[in-house]
RNA sequence: GGGCGGUUGGCUCAGCGGUUAGAGCGCUUGCUUCACACGCAAGAAGUCACAGGUUCGAUUCCUGUACCGCCCACCA
């Protein structure tokens, strides 16, 4: 019963089963691999849960689909672990804004409790969504992994983490100015602030002078001013040597605050003097703690106006701005305006303008973490491809601020600190604080039952950054984590190098005491093709899902792949998908023609051999093709340049493989049945089916499904081509499958080295008689004959005759004076000739000459130039000279060659 | 202000100290050749951003310039 190929190559159908029928046989578990060998793990960087598949996530799978597949192939033990994280702004986000909608209830209206339920309904039933996309993509995850930033075990070791870097000293709590979302209502870290330009105004403010006079002073957020408490110039500044001292009666306000100096106050910028808001500008809270001045906060927590704000009081800050503004020029102490390019703090998850805001939070004190992880780079323990990242990870290392860790937000790890209310009654707040990562029943000190939690939760990459060890079991002394960490490979894209992949190198090293990966590949980001990043609101976005769904995945796959070089940004036409669709189509007809040529043979089933011997030249040649090809692959996967391997698959394949084996094979099938059964067959399939094992990991779904269909054909080694070994070429140390061609005899690569130039000669001559026979308009399929200098025969004959439509071969010495073959045996190299029954198109063909001439003459000056220098003769290898000689023999013949050719249309006309 | 990446045929991108710089799409011409028109065959098309330097030889290495993009940084 052999399995027949549909007849068209429809991704849905061949995809159909596939993945369901990997997961089914367990080939992605790790436990399936057998026991000892060498494992090769890789940690999925977990999408959020919020999420649909983008061309990112794509990429990024893809990439880390190919190693895992390549590795398991290859005979290690392969895990690749995946997973989803509760992303606690965005989730919470989107829940919310669902909760308006449907239910017309707030947030807060709802409660905390019920509000997380929500959550949870909501994780449920859409947080998986990610999950089938990306099988829908092929990724071969072990699922049986799946793991949840807020599964109970991991929200343990996020519990345990907490508490031992607080009791190492390493967390603590401040009242600092951290980043705050307005409209999230939140803290947020350093790196979770984006920036962007923005054409903005400059407003220079005139502050009176108690004592008379003004000083002014320039700002972009003039609301802040009712937060003012002192104006701060260059203590070298001689311009305002004279203020020093002074002070100033805030407008609005009413609070006399003095002009102080501070040297981190350049005098070039603006008018040289500053207004100091210490609660409301990073740098001002330096020069507040520097100088002692009050801390006055103008705003609440949503970026209203508070009492503080006096008149301003209730105002939306933004409109307290323009009020400010208005009001200030009134009172003429509005200076002037100029236009300002700002770059604004916006928030990375709902894009509001954040505010620098001061605040009691969590920080983790980074300093000590960073060494280790420093060391691991510098030391080459951690090593990153392209290596450039290295040093953007580095310079971030080496100036790492303490990490705001809590988030006023509901969803997420809640931390795991409570105070005791007795305690803290009797002792005051800082003896009332007690840490544990079991929920306690009474104070540890006093025994009081009234305590409770801290309100705020932990930053979701603070559940992220134990990933590669908190999948395992960590805290628990795991056999997993014994065995899998630390894993070998992580595959993510630039933008979190420092949220996820730093930070995780610091846990790493300071929770498990190791290094959690060996490598990290970055890759570039897919941008549209302007080179604008794909967002939904530029509307450029191009959907993956949508181009498996009509196209497949494999498609998708190959075209994302071939077309990225290793660590350089992606530029996508919306039409990018073409070249892989095209190539799978090609893929498919090739298999099914294949079949048809074992079918028409009469073979029930190829057996291969122990080894490939006696074959003809052609047959050496696509093996020995071959060979090279698995050794360009292996060893652009060992660099990971995935585009290199795939491309050079891509046109063995299609150029060599399709194109003129293919071709070959139908010359067999017209005669030698008996070669074409016991040595075609073989190599043909023995081919192919080692192309398709290479081209495995990259496209996935279309490979097995041949590879199914196929073993009614022939012996196909494994159950699934997932499980198959990979190819290794024959100059390598160990063998491919069943031996073929494995032992290394010097002879036998000569031969097929000999062998293979027949093979080239031959097509350089099909080639040839092509080309002159598009030039004269003579069909390639009409028979004409040939003249040759050296007449083939046998096979070689029958092989150019049927490519290249040849009547009879003539032997050149058989050719009269006839000037006319001159020009025809010219044509290239004065290789061959052939004769037409008339030549047409003459004075065209001149032209064509002629240019050719002029190119070759042009060429021929070149290498005389490099001739003639001595030092060329000197210093350049021997190789290289020889090269240059010959060449510029050759180039002479074939210009000599053309000048008799015009001479001879000369003569005609 | 620092750091990084890019600039190669009409478009999207590979590549490389030494054959006449490649691919896909598009284009031209010819093919209903019995696997494939998502195809076959043949072809046109590039001063490899610009200026210097190193070298026997540079598109490739170095320096500078221009433009595009990214990241980092408390000049309000």
């Amino acid at each position: 019963m052999k399995e027949k190929f549909p007849p068209q190559y429809d991704s849905r159908s061949i995809e159909t089963g596939v993945y369901e029928f990997w997961e089914k046989k367990g080939f992605f578990s790790a436990e399936r691999h057998k026991k000892g060998r060498k494992k090769y793990v890789v940690v999925i960087p977990p999408p959020n849960i919020t999420g649909f598949l983008h061309m990112g996530h794509a990429l990024n799978n893809t990439i880390q689909d190919i190693i895992i597949r390549w590795k398991r192939m290859e005979g290690f033990n392969t895990l690749w672990v995946p997973g989803t994280d509760h992303a606690g702004i965005a989730t919470q986000n989107v829940v919310e804004k669902n909760l308006l909608s449907e239910k017309k209830l707030s947030r807060k209206e709802l409660g905390r409790e019920r509000f997380i339920e929500e959550v949870w309904k909501w994780k449920e039933q859409y947080g998986s969504r990610i999950i089938f996309q990306l099988k829908k993509l092929g990724a071969s995850c072990d699922w049986r992994r799946l793991r949840f930033t807020m599964d109970e075990k991991l929200s343990r070791a996020v519990n345990e983490a907490f508490v031992h870097l607080y009791n190492k000293g390493l967390i603590y709590k401040g009242e600092r100015i951290i980043h705050w979302c307005c409209r999230c209502g939140t803290a947020l870290s350093d790196e979770e602030v984006e920036y962007r330009d923005e054409d903005s105004f400059l407003y220079y403010l005139r502050y009176p002078l108690i004592d008379g006079g003004f000083i002014q002073v320039a700002t972009t957020r003039p609301e802040t001013m009712l937060g003012d408490t002192a104006v701060a110039v260059n203590p070298s500044d001689k311009r305002y040597k004279k203020f020093q001292g002074k002070k100033v009666k805030l407008p609005f306000v009413d609070r006399v605050i003095p002009v102080i100096t501070d040297a981190a106050v350049e005098k070039d910028f603006g008018t040289g003097a500053v207004k100091v808001t210490p609660a409301h500008d990073h740098a001002d809270f330096d020069i507040g703690k520097r100088h002692n001045l009050p801390f006055v906060t103008v705003m609440d927590g949503e970026g209203v106006m508070n009492e503080n704000a006096g008149m301003f009081k209730g105002l939306d800050r933004f409109k307290c701005r323009e009020e400010i503004i208005k009001e200030l020029e009134k009172a003429g102490l509005l200076a002037r305006t100029e236009p300002y390019a700002n770059r604004v703090g916006c928030c990375y998850r709902c894009g509001s303008v954040v505010e620098p805001y001061l605040s009691t939070q969590w920080f983790v004190n980074m300093k000590p973490l960073a060494k280790p992880a420093i060391e691991a780079a510098e030391k080459d323990i951690l090593r990153f491809y392209p290596e450039r990242w290295k040093k953007v990870y580095l310079n971030w290392l080496y100036e790492i601020k303490d990490w705001c860790i809590s988030r006023q937000i509901w969803w997420g790890h809640r931390i795991p600190v409570w105070y005791c209310k007795r305690c803290i009654e009797k002792d005051g707040n800082e003896k009332g604080i007690f840490v544990s990562a079991d929920k306690p029943d009474v104070c540890p000190v006093c025994g009081s039952d009234e305590i409770y939690q801290d309100p705020d939760v932990l930053d979701t990459w603070f559940s992220s950054w134990l990933w590669p060890f908190s999948v395992f079991g960590w805290p628990e002394k795991t056999k997993d984590l014994e065995v899998y960490y630390p894993t070998n490979t992580l595959v993510t894209a630039q933008e979190i190098l420092f949220f996820w992949v730093a930070r995780m190198v610091m846990a790493g090293y300071e929770f498990v005491g190791e290094v959690p990966f060996e490598n990290v590949l970055i890759h570039g980001t897919v941008r549209d093709k302007t080179g604008k990043k794909m967002s939904k609101s530029l509307g450029n976005v191009i959907d993956p899902v949508k181009i498996i769904e009509d196209y497949g995945a494999d498609s998708l796959r190959f075209s994302l792949i071939s077309m990225t070089a290793s660590g350089q940004d992606v530029f996508l036409s919306p039409t990018f998908y073409i070249k892989g669709r095209n190539f799978m189509n090609k893929v498919w007809n090739a298999s099914r023609f294949i079949s048809f040529i074992v079918e028409k043979a009469e073979v029930k089933r190829v057996e291969f051999p122990e080894r490939f011997e006696n074959l003809n030249f052609p047959e050496l040649w696509i093996l020995s093709e071959l060979d090279k090809v698995i050794k360009v692959v292996n060893d652009s996967l060992e660099c990971f340049r995935m585009n290199e391997a795939l491309n050079s698959i891509y046109d063995f394949f299609w150029h060599t493989f399709c194109d003129w084996y293919l071709e070959i094979s139908k010359v067999y099938q017209e005669q030698e049945t008996e070669y074409l059964r016991e040595k075609v067959l073989p190599v043909l399939l023995y081919v192919h089916l080692t192309v398709m094992k290479m081209l495995h990991p990259f496209t996935p779904f279309i490979t097995e499904k041949i590879w199914q269909i196929f073993s009614s054909y022939c012996v196909t080694e494994t159950e699934s081509i997932t499980v198959s070994r990979w190819p290794a070429s024959f100059t390598l140390s160990y063998a491919p499958h069943l031996n073929l061609l494995s032992r290394k005899e010097k002879g036998e690569e000569k031969e097929m080295e000999k062998e293979g130039e027949r093979m080239k000669e031959i097509i350089e001559i099909v080639t040839t008689i092509r080309d002159i026979k598009t030039r004269f308009s003579v069909p390639i399929v009409k028979p004409i004959d040939c003249y040759f200098d050296r007449k083939p025969e046998g096979l070689s004959a029958a092989l150019i005759s049927r490519l290249a439509g040849v009547g009879n071969f003539l032997s050149f010495d058989a050719l009269a004076d006839d000037a006319g073959n001159v020009l025809i045996k010219n044509l290239r190299q004065g290789r061959l000739g052939m004769s037409f029954e008339g030549i047409i198109n003459i004075s065209a063909e001149r032209v064509k000459i002629i240019k050719e001439k002029g190119k070759l003459e042009g060429f021929l000056e070149k290498i005389d130039r490099k001739l003639n220098n001595p030092e060329f003769l000197e210093k350049a290898p021997e190789e290289v000279r020889e090269k240059e000689k010959a060449k510029k023999q050759q180039l002479q013949e074939s210009i000599e060659n053309l000048k008799k050719d015009i001479e001879f249309l000369d003569a005609k006309r």
